[in-house]
RNA sequence: GGCGGUGUGGCGGAAUUGGUAGACGCAGCGGACUUAAAAUCCGCCGGUUAACACCGUACCGGUUCGAGUCCGGUCACCGCCA
């Protein structure tokens, strides 16, 4: 046995072309002398300056998401980062400059968690997790230049987040202002909104307070009609991540206007200036007002309840309720009356105020028009409390307008027309608004406004294990920036966290420090930057990460955008969003030219497997992982009565969900690769579901990717120990079998090409060389051209297959006689030559029906191609002596016959 | 409730621009090899039917010579809504 070349290979290869190869397929062996030699040769550094690569070769930056050291790798991360693989070797075999690079996205609460019950600073615990999970990646096979490797919790790194920062600071897009917290009373700690389980701390179990705290926000609001607009220059975004986003940042288009009143507090003074503001994006309907209603925490709300102790208790009431759009849109409206009175700014009609369960003080004004002739939720509300209801929209053809029952015209904005309006009357949406927009700018109650959903960026985090804001507070000069030549302020790696508070804060070395500006003594700002922060822009230090000088340089304006980015769809909005606006903001602060960082977008789906479990009549419910499972298979293969393995009693099947440790329906791919090798992990992963669907995992679809790589070294092995091919391949002195396989090969090519290069899909790819691969088995022709085209089609399916299954196609690629590495072949061309058929197949359908099939000539004519269809027999059967009324004909594929 | 998506054999999935529905794989069944088993190889594998043939892509309807694909409606499920 010698198959231990690979890594020596291109310069003493001729002893290696001696020894016989291997007949049994070895991943254990094979698959670390190919990374072996990758790693050697530095096969994956990027090179981006002149002259280090190709002159008029393309660049092609293929990033997927970096991962969190949780500590051991998991499916979702073997699909995510085989996909960008399999994408990054593809582009190099295409003569492309690929640069694919990987990170550690290192700071964050569960490395927090972790030093709570092991007893073990974050800062180890991270860095022992990326040591084990840079091993697993490597076992992987990845094409990564792992040169470029940066992990978000180093100084190195993080000291550009604060350099940032403080340009932001200066530039006005980040600014101090106080937000709301939740505050763990027992604990004495702030907690993340994940650490609120039902109103509750998730450690004490405390109801939680919110509390108001100072803290730093970044201008994410000023950028928001341009992270809405240019979602539309995205084209190779998923459509529905472009949705998700545009509907997260929620531009609304209306008027702003107030309501004026009389009301006053106890000491006299006018409630808001004796104006009630309200936004509505339907001011068209604003002549049907019949009430209006306002938020439980509204000042006219606060007002009226004083003296009113059902309207309080209301109120109460509904401060404890929802503020998340789902549950506030399907739960019940409730409302109650103030008794206040405002006046309409155009009719000066007076308007009933009432205190609405459905209405937030955070959004808009906190106060809403209600309309119930035209708006379905103020439909009910007023049929409900037996308000009016007046119409002041009709459209043509229309049944009449009735208040007993909503129907959808009542809603319409595109064919409605004003009635009941007065000088509005007849006018159309865009009229009518326009009109009252004007008129009430004219009494200057009001004007057309654009409003957002989205909200400015609060990076502040009461937490240790990120990175700190370099600011100063002194008590003389107030908040003062770290200077730029004290940067970074390092974190301390010593601390082990105990949950009640930031051990920043305990910690006087870290936080006891002079004022820059006066030299007094001073306090360090403790908070640490939202991990958001650190992963808005990693993808721009992957192009220059040895540069100690300086967060980027010119080498980023050669790498981005980022050709190919890959990662879950959990990240659709706040990591993209947030991305797309940093960059944004260090293109206006002149670091980067580009603006949107990645030019195409590919979600993976998530990675699924079967659930199992039992159900003791006390206690909790215990899982089975699928392995420990046996099923019967009853008369149709359906299978049925699931037993566990271990005592032969009967389990309950849960379905199929995504693997998670509390289901216990993991796989681990370290296991996974030690038991079948890295290239049937990968061929698995990318066969078993195209990448943005889910993955079911199956231990038998496992075994049948393995069965295939198998399959595959033994066609070759067959091949090989017949001794080298005699005869060049003469492809005009081919049979008409040889012809065929020949053909079978290009059209394979042809087909995985567009494949993978065009349609981003690989498991057709596979498919479509498997299928190659079964009819290569049936080929059996050992003479020197059956050979010869032999050993084309291995080559070919070697090279197809090379992206996907690396390794064992390193190995076979020299198996078949080849000195040069696979990986710097380059990408093969269909023989056009190859593809040529002198006659084909065409189906004959009558009436729509499938009926025949028909061999002609390849460039035959219409009128031939009619002859010969009404010719076969087994159309004459079918249309016997009825006259043909239409002939179809799309040459190539298919007649039909219509008689 | 709003927005977006999906629905095809026993299962994962294929059918790319409206043109052969079910490629490829898994499971199952039958056979070869074997003392036997495993592994491997070969064959069958949507439903009804003895066969011809008919039916079949969630359901109802439409457009078309032709619809899994396009249009209208219904149902179910999934994702997102700080």
């Amino acid at each position: 046995m010698n198959i231990g070349y690979p890594c020596g290979f291109a310069g003493t290869g001729q002893a290696a072309l001696i020894a016989a190869m291997q007949e049994q397929y070895e991943p254990s062996i094979i698959e670390p002398a190919a990374q072996q030699y990758w790693d050697q040769n530095q096969a994956f550094a990027a090179r981006e300056e002149t002259g280090a690569h190709q002159p008029g070769q393309e660049k092609y930056y293929c990033l997927s998401m970096f991962p969190y050291p949780s500590g051991r790798l998991h499916m979702g991360h073997v699909r995510n980062y085989t996909i960008g693989d399999v994408l990054s070797r593809f582009m190099r075999m295409q003569g492309r400059n690929v640069l694919q690079p990987m990170g550690w996205d290192a700071f964050g609460l569960p490395a927090e968690n972790a030093a709570m019950i092991n007893g073990v600073p974050p800062a180890k615990w991270t860095y022992d997790n990326i040591t084990y999970m840079k091993k697993q990646l490597q076992s992987l096979g990845l094409a990564i230049d792992w040169q470029r490797e940066v992990a978000t919790c180093r100084p190195e790194y993080y000291r550009w987040n604060q350099w940032f920062f403080l340009r932001m600071l200066e530039a006005g897009v980040a600014y101090k202002k106080t937000g709301t917290v939740n505050w763990d009373p027992i604990d004495q700690t702030v907690l993340a909104n994940e650490q609120v389980v039902d109103g509750r701390g998730w450690r004490t179990g405390a109801l939680v307070e919110k509390r108001e705290i100072p803290m730093y926000y970044l201008r994410i609001t000023q950028y928001a009609d341009d992270l809405l607009q240019a979602l539309d220059t995205l084209p190779g975004w998923p459509e529905r991540v472009r949705a998700m986003q545009a509907n997260w940042i929620g531009k609304s288009v209306g008027v702003r206007f107030a309501f004026t009143h009389d009301i006053r507090n106890s000491d006299g003074t006018l409630i808001g200036d004796g104006r009630m503001w309200v936004f509505t994006t339907r001011a068209d309907t604003i002549m049907g007002v019949t009430f209006c209603a306002v938020a439980a925490e509204h000042p006219l709300a606060t007002h009226a309840a004083q003296n009113n102790p059902a309207l309080a208790a209301f109120i109460e009431e509904c401060k404890q309720g929802t503020s998340q759009e789902a549950e506030l849109a399907q739960m019940e409206k409730k409302g109650m009356p103030t008794g206040l009175f405002v006046t309409h700014p155009l009719t000066n009609e007076k308007v009933p105020v009432w205190v609405g369960n459905y209405v937030l003080m955070g959004y808009g004004e906190g106060a809403v028009m209600a309309v119930p002739a035209h708006d379905e939720r103020d439909f009910e509300f007023a049929n409900k409390y037996g308000l009016p209801i007046k119409q002041v929209i009709a459209i043509a053809d229309a049944e009449d307008f009735t208040t007993s029952r909503w129907q959808e015209w009542y809603g319409d904005k595109l064919q409605g027309r004003c009635v009941h309006s007065g000088k509005y009357d007849g006018l159309n949406y865009q009229q009518a608004i326009d009109a009252i927009a004007a008129d009430l700018k004219a009494l200057d109650l009001g004007d057309k406004q654009t409003q957002w959903r989205l909200r400015d960026w609060g990076i502040s985090r009461q937490r240790y294990w990120g990175c700190p804001i370099p600011i100063i507070h002194c008590p003389a000069c107030g908040d003062v920036p770290v200077p730029d030549d004290q940067l970074p302020v390092v974190l301390p790696e010593d601390k082990v966290p105990d949950g009640s508070g930031n051990p920043l804060g305990k910690d006087s070395a870290f936080y006891h420090c002079k004022c820059p500006k006066c030299g007094g003594d001073a306090r360090r700002e403790t908070d640490t930057m939202d991990t958001f922060v650190d992963s808005s822009w990693y993808f721009l230090r992957y192009a220059c990460a040895d540069n100690g000088k300086s967060m980027v340089d010119a080498r980023v304006n050669y790498w981005l955008p980022v050709d190919q980015y890959i990662g879950g769809i959990e990240h659709a909005i706040l990591h993209l969003l947030y991305s797309r606006f940093w960059t944004r903001v260090m293109r206006d602060l002149k670091l980067v030219d580009v603006a949107e960082p990645f030019t195409n977008l590919l979600t993976q789906g998530m990675v699924l497997n079967e659930i199992y479990f039992r159900k003791p009549a006390a206690g909790r419910i215990q899982y089975f992982n699928p392995t420990e499972i046996d099923w019967q298979s009853d008369d149709r293969g359906q299978r049925t009565n699931p037993t566990l393995k271990a005592d032969g009693q009967p389990v309950e099947f849960g379905g199929i969900g995504t693997m998670s440790k509390s289901k216990n329906n993991g796989v681990d791919p370290q296991k996974l690769v030690e038991e079948f090798g890295a290239d049937t992990a990968r061929l698995f992963t990318m066969f078993a579901a195209p990448p943005e669907q889910t993955l079911e995992w199956s231990d038998e679809g496992v075994q049948g990717a393995h069965r295939f790589m198998k399959r595959l070294w033994r066609a070759v092995y067959e091949h090989v120990r017949l001794g080298q091919v005699s005869d060049a391949l003469n492809a005009a002195e081919l049979s008409v079998a040889q012809k065929d396989l020949r053909r079978a090969v290009h059209q394979t090519l042809a087909k995985v090409t567009d494949d993978i290069q065009r349609r981003r899909v690989f498991n057709t790819a596979i498919a479509a060389v498997m299928e190659l691969m079964n009819t290569l088995a049936k080929f059996n022709d050992s003479s020197p051209q059956g050979r010869a085209v032999v050993q084309e089609a291995l080559e070919q399916i070697v090279l197809m297959l090379s992206p996907i299954v690396p390794h064992v196609c390193h190995t076979l690629w020299h198996e078949l006689g080849h000195q040069e590495a696979i990986i710097d072949h380059p990408w093969p061309k269909p023989d056009p030559a190859a593809l040529q058929q002198d006659t084909i197949e065409v189906v004959v359908q009558v009436n729509g029906k499938l009926r025949s099939r028909i061999a002609i000539a390849a460039k035959a004519s219409e009128a031939d191609a009619r002859a010969a269809a009404l010719a076969d027999e087994n159309v004459i059967r079918w249309v016997e002596d009825k006259p043909v009324r239409k002939f179809i004909y799309v040459p190539g594929k298919l007649i039909n016959v219509v008689v």
